[in-house]
DNA sequence: AAGGTTGATGAAACTAGTTTCATATGTCAA
DNA sequence: TTGACATATGAAACTAGTTTCATCAACCTT
């Protein structure tokens, strides 16, 4: 208890001492240059090309701007070379694991080229991401990237009048006006029904999110209604989150009768769907066979291990940071990358009973 | 296909036409001014005070702002008003859940009041954090977020010479110097271990991710050694996924004498462990009991779902916006704050054959 | 010793805004 | 009709850096 008092008051005297100094305010270029004795242009050399000045001068104003605790100012230099040094990226959320593996791939890439990344969420709200590309832009971000293609008009107009170089991720699109690096929505999906078809399920289920303006979700079903086949598709919507799996899954199971297969569109969702069928006691893939797409770390590992499309999203972020990096800095504006997306078939799908592959 | 040619002809003639206005280059405050024939004091107020302009000038200024397509600098206005809007974060990773689910609190509460959040992954590595720190700086973070109480000397040094406000979270400490907005690590631990104690169970193993420089991990386990009991502990330590949880899972099964539960201090790892188990036939919780510790969306939904003890992240984030966005506007420097963790009882943890809670 | 080159430095212009202060109208009351 | 006040606007100073151009000294060459 004396030791914890001790502790305190050790910290309100921080607290004190912290305060007076502070009133004095953050020196600047002028200042420095004064206390050294030397004209600002050689304070600015001695932080941009050190090589320049002698050694004698050097050290007196290295001392000085020690000794005033200088820090030059982010906008100060800013406004001199048109460069903020960060870019934006809006994503819907993130909560789901993909956007996320997404933004670390990106922002390590960006990182070694030395570009911060400033998150914004859009919770799949085209009117939050307007405004919210709005306040990237106000802020000084020299680039954007984007999920998916399809945007309000303001989104539009911003980028129009800023000609701010703009990446959409997520989709890949080769007539769209913007550079798009993603993959095929539609030929994943294809690829994840074509596996169950070729397993002989007959009768499957989708489970997709929300397609009010989502383009993702929308472009992936209509790849699987585009596919001819002697079977049938049910489709579920529900919230793209575990517990919206598991929801799914219960409504699956109130059908009068069981599908052969069920088909996530994201990985999230399956995994929750497998959670909701093992919490009834359905075995998977024993009883019916369970597919995703995405390809998360945790579909590796669950039990059954999930079978899916493995999307690059890891490679995505890079691609996208090492495009926008190049458009920023020496305006090559990039194509469109397609990105391969491939089927991973992992232990929660088997053949339908009685049917050879 | 000639639909195909059609779009790349009609997406190359959108190139072009991009390419002829882009040498021009952005408009300014003066070239507006000149076209409207008013000074740029006008335009400035049409941007900040419109309300001090004339209608009629109001016209004309905003006619010239359209016509040259002018979006003011943001590094301009930063200089004047010495605001960047801005701050940055400095989280481990965006691989777990948990810090995601806390960024995206974080930058929910941020945006509501007009501040972004630029993000950066410190792959646990001090090192790494000072640089990243450094560069947050360097861009014109107005304030920092990160997290633990662990830091560099030349990351001191560099709060020191900014007076960047800064707060440490996930970790809760009266008597820092820094203002802390966390949880008791040691306590959220002490009350995991106490579960399982008080379920009967006897012989622990502790699954936790690496020690080294990781003052949460380590805090976690010195709160269990310092808990006075007639059990024993055993501890793995594992790369912090769900793949670490299912090599961790593996470990323990292969010693000569099977624990009666398994603690894990952090839920994704409990995942893992259990995707383990699972694989190898162990029933959860009948043979072992299971914990985790974070409380992740996951852990609600896994079959068994898990014990955990609830980290209140989303808060953090929350109150660390906060309290930060109150720092920087009006120099107010926050208080230490600690949020309750609360034990989370669910499917994975029963008390131990033949014991009577 | 004169001329040329290099190195180190400073004055001033420049980036793109905001803000202060002064001035020119216009309106109203005395 | 004149002074008082408000409104609208502009000139210039100001924010904090970078960059250009000029200057001067020192060294090297012939």
């Amino acid at each position: 208890m004396s030791t914890l008092s001790l502790e305190i008051g050790k910290w309100v005297q921080i607290q004190v001492t912290q305060k007076d100094p502070t009133p004095k305010k953050r020196a600047n270029l002028r200042d420095v240059a004064k206390a050294a004795g030397v004209s600002v242009a050689t304070v600015s050399r001695v932080l941009n090309e050190p090589g320049l000045v002698k050694k004698d001068t050097l050290d007196r104003v290295q001392k000085a701007i020690t000794e005033l605790r200088f820090v030059p100012s982010a906008a100060a230099r800013a406004i001199n070379s048109g460069r903020t040094r960060f870019v934006g990226a809006l994503v819907p959320t993130l909560d789901n694991a993909i956007f996320a593996r997404f933004l670390a791939a990106l922002e390590r890439k960006l990182s070694e080229n030395d570009l911060s990344l400033v998150v914004a969420t859009t919770e799949s709200d085209l009117e939050v991401e307007a405004k919210k590309a709005k306040g990237l832009v106000d802020i000084g971000a020299e680039g954007l990237i984007v999920t998916g293609a399809a945007h309000t008009a303001e989104f539009h107009d911003l980028l129009d009048r800023t000609m701010i170089p703009t990446i959409i991720t997520s989709y890949f699109d080769d007539a769209s006006a913007l550079p798009t690096i993603g993959y095929d929505n539609k030929a994943a999906a294809q690829l994840a029904l074509r596996h169950l078809i070729e397993l002989g399920h007959r009768q499957i289920a989708v489970v997709h999110g929300p397609v009010h303006n989502n383009d993702r979700t929308f472009a992936r079903l209509s790849g699987l209604r585009e596919i001819d086949w002697e079977g049938q598709l049910t489709t579920v919507e529900t919230e793209i989150s575990l517990r919206g799996g598991t929801e799914a899954a219960a409504r699956i199971l109130s059908y009068p009768t069981k599908p052969d297969a069920i088909l996530c569109l994201s990985d999230v969702v399956a995994l929750g769907v497998l959670f909701g069928l093992q919490s009834k006691g359905i075995s998977v893939p024993k009883e019916l066979s369970l597919m995703g797409l995405d390809d998360l770390p945790s579909s590796a590992c669950s039990v059954p291990s999930l079978t899916t499309v493995h999307l690059p999203v890891s490679r995505m972020g890079e691609r996208a940071a090492v495009a926008l990096e190049r458009w920023i800095s020496i305006q090559e504006k990039p194509k469109a990358e397609r990105l391969e997306v491939r089927l991973i078939e992992r232990g929660s799908t088997i053949p339908k009973v009685g049917h050879s592959r």
